[in-house]
This record gives C-alpha cells, structure tokens and sequence, in this order.
DNA sequence: GGGCAATCCGACCCCGCTGCTAGGATTTCC
DNA sequence: GGAAATCCTAGCAGCGGGGTCGGATTGCCC
C-alpha cells in the first residue's frame, strides 16, 4: 500500500511550481534539475496535472508551466486524485454515483462485503487529510525547513511489521 | 495506491474467524469456500496472521486456526500491519530507528522532502482509521448486513485532520 | 525567416511484484 | 492406518509501474 511514484513526482512538481513568484512560467527542464527527477517522465506526469486543471502551459520558447490557481486555493486531494486516478483503499472501491461507493462485491441481496466497513474508514481518513492540507502549505514547509511545523504533526512513528 | 488483496482476504478471513461462535477451530477450507477465495493462498495469508500472534492454529484433523483473542480486542492496525508488512504513503517512509521516520529524499543538510509533511497527515489519517476500528465492529457489520448504512456509522467519532 | 527551446504525443520496453499454484512433509483425530 | 488438516518451500505468469525514445508542433528571438 503505497502512493505511486507519479504522486510524489507529481507533487513535488506541484510545490516546486508554487515556489515561483512571478508569473512567468517555468520549465519542465528546471524543475527536473531542481528536483533530480528523469525530465521525459515528468512530461507524463505533468499531464495529467493539466488535464485536471491544476496547471496551465504555454508553448514555445520561455514556454513552462504555471499554477492555475493560487496554492492556497488547491487542496491536495485534487492534486493527489489528479495523478493517481482516484483515491480508494481497494479496487473494488470504484466510486459509482459522486458521493457514493458501490463495492462490487456485493453480489446478491446476500451479504454486503464484511471490509467494506473498514475501507470506507480509511478512506475518509486518506481524504481528510488530503483535503486538509493545501499546497501553499507544502510550499512553505518547503521553503522554511521543518521547525515552523510543531512535533505533533511530524511525529508518528512508522508503523512496521516486526520481522 | 490500494491495499493489496492480501489485506482483503486477510480481513475477510479474520471476520469469518470472529463469526465463528465456540471455541473448536476453523478449517481454512470451510473459510475458503465460504468467502469463495483460493484456498491455498489463503494458507500464504493466514501464515501471516499467525506470525503476528492474531490467530491460533491446530493441526491435524478436525484443525483449524480460531483468533488468539476476542475480537473486541483486535485493532484493526494490526491485522493490516501484518498482511500488508508496513503502512506507508510512500516508499521513502522507511522506517529506520524506530520511532523515527526518515525521509530517504534528504539528502544533505539542503531541503526536507517538500511531500513529506503531506504524507506523514495521510498516513495518520489512515493508522487513525484502522486503529479506530476493531474486528468486532467488523463482524457486527457483517452480521446485521447493510440495509442503510446511515453515514454516522461509516464516518469515525475521531479527531478531524488538523483544520 | 530560421533556429532553438520548449510543450506535446504516442509507442515501446523492462522488470519486480502480486497473486496464485504445486507438491510435499508433518501432525492429529477416528 | 488413513483422512483431514496445517505447514513449508519453490516456482511461475501476467501486468502494471516507471522510464525511455523519437518525433511533431508551437512560438520566441535574433
């Protein structure tokens, strides 16, 4: 269980576009050096941000990207749902109507899936977060280290199988 | 990014084993055919189960496995912890000493991974939710079946992320 | 206007992991 | 002794994640 590597990718992307000041847009190329990320798959990963209206490109030389919206007015669940395609603990979490879930397990009138229960826990609990943390606020995370962010936030200790 | 079907089944089965109402064990057999899934994968999952102390086992005939403690007491944590090995947003959450979370993108005395404020909430958000929720409410759910799930019982009476 | 810097687009490929099977060894009850 | 179960190890096929490549297009600048 563990977000794809086009997430992070995509979200560094995402902060280090934040980083910018001005409106000018910036590089792929830039962004793939600053962060150390293989330039020709960050065009993929980009794409995708476009196609949900996160970013917004201009061609040519000098071309790049830019924020489509202030960061601080982007959530992380767009971000997140933009790269990974959708946001659910299990595949037969494909999200039917907006706002519900049908698991497709359910077969008959028989039994509804004994886990569905749980998965709907953890998935409140993924977009929560997701929805509770803005860009501007990886931004500046980003820009000031981490003594601006208090203990209680950083301080879970992973959780790991032991042998 | 989903749990793997080792987690499905692995909760599937330890909600078959909390059905189960005396004390003689259940045969993965009986298991298997009940939640239609292939029983000698599910040997593989069970494997794991009992390492981690959550379920007993008896061999030979009329054997079984049967939980280690009443379902009350089982975390839902550590049913997924110990199929799923780690609960992690991302790879680079490997745990080193423990207690301590080491992002493996620092690199030097530079930058903090900019993402990792935005993962360490996600993964709160998730041990939150599964810690939140015990075997027994599982077996419950799956007892009385669906009709209406009103929303009070899916969302967790828990703390809302930060905001 | 030509060249260069960038975005765009699609095809391809490698490899590791997930999910599953196979076969046997061992234990225990009847 | 045999049937029914757990245990253990090996292996394997498919697929998707992660990445590469080549080229087409667009637009700035000299």
């Amino acid at each position: 269980m563990t977000f794809s590597s086009k997430a992070e990718y995509g979200v560094r992307l995402m902060v280090e576009l934040g980083r910018q000041e001005g409106d000018q847009p910036t590089s792929l190329k830039a962004i793939a050096e600053a962060e150390d990320l293989p330039l020709s798959y960050l065009e993929h990963v980009v794409a995708s941000l476009k196609r949900a209206g996160l970013v917004e490109s201009s061609r040519g030389a000098h071309g790049g990207y830019r924020l489509a919206r202030p960061a601080g007015e982007i959530a992380m669940d767009e971000v997140v749902l933009a790269l990974e395609g959708s946001i659910a603990p299990m595949e037969c979490f494909t999200s039917a109507p907006p706002g519900k879930v049908a698991c497709s397990h359910e077969g008959d009138a028989a039994s509804t899936c004994s886990t569905k229960l749980l998965w709907m826990r953890v998935q409140m609990g993924i977009v929560k977060a997701l929805q509770g943390t803005t860009l501007a606020e990886l931004v500046e995370f980003s820009r000031c280290g981490e003594p601006a962010i208090p203990e209680s936030v950083m301080s879970l200790p992973v959780v790991q199988a032991g042998s």
